[in-house]
This record gives structure tokens, C-alpha cells and sequence, in this order.
DNA sequence: CATGTAATTTAGAATAATTATAAATTAATA
DNA sequence: TATTAATTTATAATTATTCTAAATTACATG
């Protein structure tokens, strides 16, 4: 099966229709061995850099919130000022180098939490993200 | 000595001139005897509650920034769409109900983290978040 | 206490990121 | 193939934040 099939076959599950931009996304997503961090910034110069015709940034924005929602990327909360996704859609936490704005992926179970408290009365917990900021050393 | 007092020296101490504005603002922000969360426009909305006069945006922003340089705020990612602020400058944690846009500290020694990795060569770890990302019970 | 200077405030413009809109296009199905 | 509902698109609108340059203010000095 190839990868395009693939791609048709994850859309079509998920009740997205598999449009030419979709898939387009999807290999630039989805293909690469490891998983990897983006802006849509990112996503977009990607986009043009690999294809002829241009993907409408609308469309791009459409898909990736259609991903996340699917399930298909996340959203990572490590700066206020750059939204970062991820195509590694697995629970893990992250480095974050606060002056580079570089995001390293920390194996959820590489980390052990112990008492965690309980929510607040009436909430449950949804996921818990660890975020280690780093920087380079002065020297 | 008066709480105005105390912020004067405050500013002082960190080279900031205690200006009409950053102490209205400090009054705002620190008089309280709990600490809490804020985004700079709940505080624009608090100051224009309280005082006659209007500060202009910018100074708020400005303000924000040198509290946050100075170490009197923290700066809080855990949501893409909002920029946080907290008065409470200790070490802590977070349940973030990602609904509700809500909230609420854990204290810092509370969660045991074992196991930290050790951070990507060159790098130093400079400080570590967890949320705690929560919901109302369905029902 | 008047004055010069540098810091600060300010209104408004500029920028950046994201969302909304509504018309044109496309995918799916009957 | 025709219909219609979903999707794409360019563009406008919105929102949050930063920038700019002029006006004001704080403060050290005489």
C-alpha cells in the first residue's frame, strides 16, 4: 500500500475528505521517519519550498487545526509568543531552549512524576506536560 | 511603613522610577494578599476599574515587561491562544483547565520528579514547568 | 528651587498571527 | 453526469503585541 493510499485511507476514517492540499500536507507531515516540531510559519515556507502549486494559508491553517483535532499533531505550550505543533502525537514532554525557541522531545516515561495532587473538585486530569526550559551554557 | 513606601523601595532597589503609573499598578498587582493569575488585558480592566485616570496601554505593557525582567512576575505557556501572568514568583506548578482558561498553583515541592534527563550537551536546565491540564467532569 | 537631561509615558501607527467571510472550486453520491 | 455539501481561496477583519516619536515627568545638580 503506498503512502498516498495511506494517507487517503487516515483522512477518509476520520471523515476528512482527501483533497489534493490534505494530502499534500500530509506527506510533508507525515512521511519523514521522526516526527519533528513546526510553526505554521514553518509549515507554510515547507510547503513552498517542496511544491509548485501554493497551498492558500487559510488552508493550511484549516488542516493543521483539522489534524489536531483528529488527533493527528498537537499543540505544545512552551512560549507565549510562538504556537508550536507536533507530529509526535504520543504523550512525552519537552526541552525547550527559551532563546533558540528549539523543542526536544523527553520520552513520557523517561520521567517519573509522584504525587501528583488531585484536580480541583469537579475536574479531571486531561494530560499532564512536563516543560524542561534550557540554555546554552555562557561558555 | 506604608504599602506605597514599600513599592517605592522596591522600584528603587531594581533602577525602575517610581512613576505615578508602575505604582498604581503595583497596587494593583501586589497588594493583595493572594497572589494570582492575569493576562495584560484583566489587568487593563482592573486598573480602569479602580482608578480615574486611564494608563495608557503601552505603559502597561511596558510595565508588565519590566515586572517580568525585574523577577516580580512570572510568565506562564499553557495556552497558545493567551499570555499569562502570575504575581506568585516562587517555584510552582499549574492545573490549567484548558476549558475555562482557569488557573490554580501547585506548590512547587508537592510533585516529586524523578528521573530528569539530563539536558541536550551544552545546555543547562534553567527551570521546569508541569501542567496539569484539566476539564469539568462530564457531568 | 530652577534647570538640564535622561527616563518614562503616551497615542497612534505598524506588525504579526490568526480567524472570519463569502464566492469559487472540488469531491462524493445518486 | 448532475447535484450538493465540503473545501479552498483571496481578502478583510480581528486581536495581541511592539514600535515610534513627541510630550511629559523624575531626579540630580547647581
Amino acid at each position: 500500500m503506498s503512502n498516498l493510499d495511506n494517507f487517503i485511507s487516515k483522512l477518509r476514517k476520520s471523515g476528512l475528505r482527501p483533497t489534493k492540499q490534505r494530502l499534500k500536507i500530509c506527506e510533508v507531515l507525515f512521511t519523514p521517519q521522526e516526527t519533528f516540531h513546526f510553526t505554521v510559519n514553518d509549515l507554510t515556507q515547507i510547503i513552498e519550498e517542496k511544491l509548485d502549486e501554493k497551498i492558500s494559508l487559510a488552508t493550511v491553517y484549516n488542516t493543521v487545526h483539522a489534524f489536531k483535532n483528529k488527533g493527528y499533531l498537537k499543540e505544545i505550550s512552551v512560549s507565549t509568543d510562538k504556537s508550536y505543533f507536533d507530529t509526535n502525537t504520543n504523550l512525552h514532554h519537552h526541552f525547550y531552549d527559551t532563546k533558540e525557541n528549539q523543542l526536544i522531545d523527553i520520552d513520557f516515561s523517561q520521567i517519573e512524576l509522584k504525587n501528583i495532587p488531585s484536580p480541583p473538585k469537579g475536574k479531571s486530569i486531561k494530560e499532564i506536560d512536563v516543560v524542561i526550559n534550557v540554555e546554552n551554557d555562557s561558555q
